[in-house]
DNA sequence: CTTGACTCTGGACCATGGTCCAGGGTTTAG
DNA sequence: CTAAACCCTGGACCATGGTCCAGAGTCAAG
C-alpha cells in the first residue's frame, strides 16, 4: 500500500490549527523557535503536521510558564542525544520549582488582600479605609 | 512647643528609604504615580515622609500584583470622597479574584509538570522521554 | 479575466516598567 | 579650594512577545 499524502498547510491554515497568529509564526521562525519550513514554488511557507505539533508544543509550554528562551532551550535539548533526557527533566524540574515559588508568592498576596478586604466596611470616611491605611498612601506637596 | 522640623530628602535618600532607584522615582513622577515634589532653590527635588510612604505604597502594591495602571487608579480613588472607599474595596476584590485565578492556573501547571517529571526516568532514549512526548515536539523540514 | 483572499519581505511600532547617558549645575568633606 | 558625590533635563535604549504595514506576488471562484 502506498503512503497517504500527508496534509500540508500554508501559514494561515497552520496558524488556525495551532491557535496562534500568522505573524506570530513568522516571529517564532525569526526567533529560532520554529525551523524554517519548506517553500512552495510560489515562495509560500509549506508546513506539515509536525510543524503544527511544534507550534502547539510552544503554546503549551508557554501556558506552563516557560519563556520563549526556555522553550528554545527545551527544543535544543530535545535534539541533543547526550544531554537530552536528563537536561529536559532538569529544565522541567526547574520550571516546577519556579511555579511552586510563584504559587507561594501569590498565596502571600492572597492572604494580604483578604485581610484588607475583610477589614474594610466598604463605606465611610476615606481616612478610615483600612486598605488605604495599610498601604499608607498620602498626598505630598 | 514648636513642631519638630520634618525630615526632608533629596531624590537619592528618598530612593534609599523607599527601596527603589532614583530613575524609577523620576519615572513614577512622569507617569503620574507620584505628585511633583517641591523644589529647593537649586532645583533639586525635595521630598518629605509622605512621599516616601507613597513610594512604599507603590512598591507594596506592585508586590501584590497591581500594575502601575492599577496603582494610578488606586491613588486617584484614595482622593475621591465619593467613590473612594467602595471603589478601593472593589479594586482590591478584583485584584484578589485575579490572584486566585492565577493560583489556580499555576496549580494546573504544577500538576502537569509533576506528572511529566515523575514519568521521566531521567535517562535513556530521547524518543522515550515522556516530557518531550507529552509536548510532542518534532523536527520539521 | 477579474476580484478577493491569501502570502511574501523588511521594517516600523506597541505596551510594560524601567535603565542609562551626556552635558551640565550643586553640595559637602577635607 | 578642590574633588567626589550628588542632582538636573531630555532623550535614547533595553527586554519581552508580539502586531501591523506597505507594496508586491499568488491563487481560487465565478
Amino acid at each position: 500500500m502506498d503512503t497517504l499524502p500527508t496534509p500540508r498547510y500554508r501559514i494561515g491554515a497552520a496558524a488556525r490549527e495551532a491557535g496562534v497568529g500568522v505573524d506570530t509564526i513568522r516571529y517564532y521562525e525569526r526567533e529560532g523557535l520554529l525551523p524554517e519550513p519548506r517553500r512552495r514554488a510560489s515562495g509560500y511557507r509549506d508546513y506539515d503536521v509536525s510543524a503544527i505539533a511544534q507550534l502547539r508544543f510552544i503554546r503549551r509550554a508557554k501556558e506552563l510558564g516557560f519563556s520563549l528562551d526556555d522553550i528554545r532551550e527545551l527544543l535544543a535539548l530535545s535534539t541533543d542525544r547526550n544531554r537530552g533526557v536528563a537536561g529536559v527533566k532538569a529544565r522541567a524540574q526547574e520550571r516546577l520549582d519556579d511555579v511552586e515559588h510563584r504559587i507561594r508568592e501569590l498565596k502571600r498576596m492572597q492572604r494580604g488582600l483578604k485581610k484588607l478586604i475583610d477589614a474594610c466596611p466598604g463605606h465611610g470616611e476615606l481616612a478610615q479605609c483600612p486598605i488605604l491605611k495599610a498601604l499608607s498612601a498620602k498626598e505630598a506637596s
